[in-house]
DNA sequence: TTGAAAGCGCTAACAT
DNA sequence: ATGTTAGCGCTTTCAA
């Protein structure tokens, strides 16, 4: 007696194609799956079968097996963020690429929330994660599954004790490059936007400089902003540094506090796209000749930036690259590389639009290292 | 002799937690799973057997089982558009919210991909699909589901012979109700920007018009734009009417096109949000008085909408609804809802911002049917 | 209240 | 070249 009769109902198995076919289990599932030996004319027929059944493969039931789902998982901060929707699509792009689905979970920036995603994606046997983590703190839910050696690459952000391979920028040097072009413009009161800096601005800061290879984004940035000013001699003022959550209206209103100063800054740097559309609707709405009296630079180099007026200088982030690279780390540790965790710098380039002007009579622009200075 | 010892490498299994617990897989599972009958100490001593052991379910093996994954698919057409990302938005909250995990699929509007990313999701055994499909002529892949009983909605556009729940926009009516308030504002050569139309664009639409539920969106705002024309009993000029891929540039050319036309139209409906936005950058570079010599009505409230100049007024679609009533649909199919098809539409609202200016003399805004005219 | 046992659909030895 | 068989980890009758 041969394979299992199989009572037909539901969608047909592959058990229905042997039998179909007339042959046994094994012999179907090597057709169909194309490997070891089977005869030509067998392999037509059980072809034949399962065109006739509408066969479709299970492939959680193969998963069980193999122990493998070829599946990753991405928990992303913000789904609707620009910046992570572009780096969502360089790593379906090379997971695709190398056979592998993505399955996408969001935490919309909210720690329990990326908990619950990464214990989901766990549930579901993905074989490896790549995750925006929403908190340095806290990453006890990441290391557990480095433990079970379940490979996992962090992106964007760093987490404290989480010995995983990460893909970042160098938010420090892009934020100090950033504000040293702006003192190069002449520029002397610098305001800073930025977030995830819970208490007094300076302070945290300050706690943050000592590690800075492993903080928040909002916060290196900070400490590169610092480290700039400091470096020029100039003086750094607490009331010119802002923190807003990731809301639009927040940054708004943090940068029109920022505006209402008795000395006002000339210059603002924004560290992330959603601050820097803040400041920019701020900006427009305070009457100031902008950029004359005020000069922005911004973060992430979307879209819109060419068409807002002035057009808007930026730095910009890889995002696209920064999701590619992630993935190939990912799937180099699915092929079982073993070396120890490594943190990759992707570089940002300064893109000098009109939105940053010289301050104080100077004429010219200033060029510095880190990436590339690009006019488009 | 009870419970199978389970060699213990590789994550712990329910067999493993029975065993350190000294109860059967049996017991085991209840106490996890919270139901049947297990008595209190038991069921304490079995979690806590899988606390020591840092047990977690294979999601995959219950679902070999139980048939079911919890899981949704969705097949987006570009995550990347921020349409489509609100959209995804609304499907997850909707679907985290029931217990259903949403696995995400770009087709990047290629057919291919889309038929790809439908079968990958098949064989993953998603309980559900909901698809913004690429193509509306080729639905074969999405009716083998609906063959299948497996419960598809579809999203913002709907497929020849596809009879699933739909949830989309009155497209007719929106791309109308646009034109008539541009007419109302004294405009009487208006161009059109579209995609989707393959061949003369007039033809095309003519060919719409007679199924116009069942149509592209780009080619459903055409018929639409077309009918407000006649119904003013104004001219239909065929070279007003351009199309153009899914790029900006692309947008950009074509409204280039547009502008140079020896009557240049006074004002342009643009049917998406790339459009809108290489439409804008195209008048931009004009050189024209913008809006006063040319008015500009977009597709999508997107958040620079607020900060180009002149703001831009558009039809604003309601694009976390629209994935939330969609998820909405899928669940209660999957709860054994067992009504006909049911295409379901969605109001979308007329921003009124500064893009739209009267011509000819008039003064006064024309407000209109259709959902709402906000001012924003 | 608990345990034994039978699979879910598939793959992968191991036979033949 | 093809068939038999033993599971993968879990749920779910059915007995006890």
């Amino acid at each position: 007696m041969r394979a299992r009769p199989a009572p037909r109902k539901g969608r047909p198995t592959l058990a229905n194609v042997a039998e179909e076919a007339g042959v046994s289990r094994a012999t179907a599932a090597r057709a169909l799956g194309d490997y070891g030996y089977v005869q030509e004319e067998t392999r037509a027929s059980v072809l034949a079968a399962a065109e006739r059944l509408g066969y479709s493969p299970n492939s959680i039931a193969r998963s069980m097996v193999t122990g493998r789902t070829n599946t990753i998982g991405f928990v992303s901060a913000d789904m609707e963020n620009p910046f992570f929707a572009r780096t969502m699509a360089g790593i379906t792009d090379v997971a695709r690429a190398a056979g592998y689905e993505v399955v996408i979970a969001n935490s919309q920036e909210k720690p329990d929330l990326e908990r619950r995603a990464v214990r989901t994606l766990h549930e579901r046997q993905v074989d490896g994660m790549i995750v925006a983590p929403t908190q340095y703190a806290d990453g006890s839910h990441l290391r557990r599954l480095v433990e079970r050696s379940i490979p996992v690459v962090l992106l964007d952000r760093s987490v404290r004790g989480v010995a995983a391979d990460a893909v970042l920028i160098d938010n420090v040097k892009a934020a100090r490059t950033a504000v040293e072009y702006l003192i190069g413009l002449g520029h002397e009161r610098i305001g800073l936007l930025t977030n995830d800096l819970e208490g007094p601005p300076l302070e945290r800061l300050a706690e943050t400089a000592l590690d800075p290879t492993h903080a928040s984004t909002g916060a290196s940035r900070g400490v590169g902003y610092l480290a700039a000013l400091r470096e020029a001699g100039l003086k750094v003022s607490p009331q010119l540094i802002r923190s807003a959550s990731y809301t639009r209206e927040s940054a708004t209103a943090a940068t029109k506090q920022l505006l209402r100063l008795r000395s006002r800054p000339t210059a603002v740097l924004a560290v992330d796209n959603v601050l820097t559309l803040g400041a920019f609707e701020a900006i427009q709405a305070s009457g100031l000749d902008f950029p004359r009296e005020i000069s922005l630079l911004g973060f992430d180099d979307l879209e819109w930036t060419t068409i807002v007026r002035p057009t808007l200088s930026v730095v910009a982030q890889p995002a696209y690259d920064i999701g590619a690279t992630a993935a190939r780390r990912l799937l180099a540790r699915l092929q079982g590389e073993d070396s120890p965790a490594q943190v990759l710098f992707l570089d940002t380039t300064l893109v000098e639009r009109e939105s940053t002007v010289s301050h104080g009579g100077r004429l010219d622009g200033f060029r510095r290292r880190s990436g590339t200075v690009a006019s488009r």
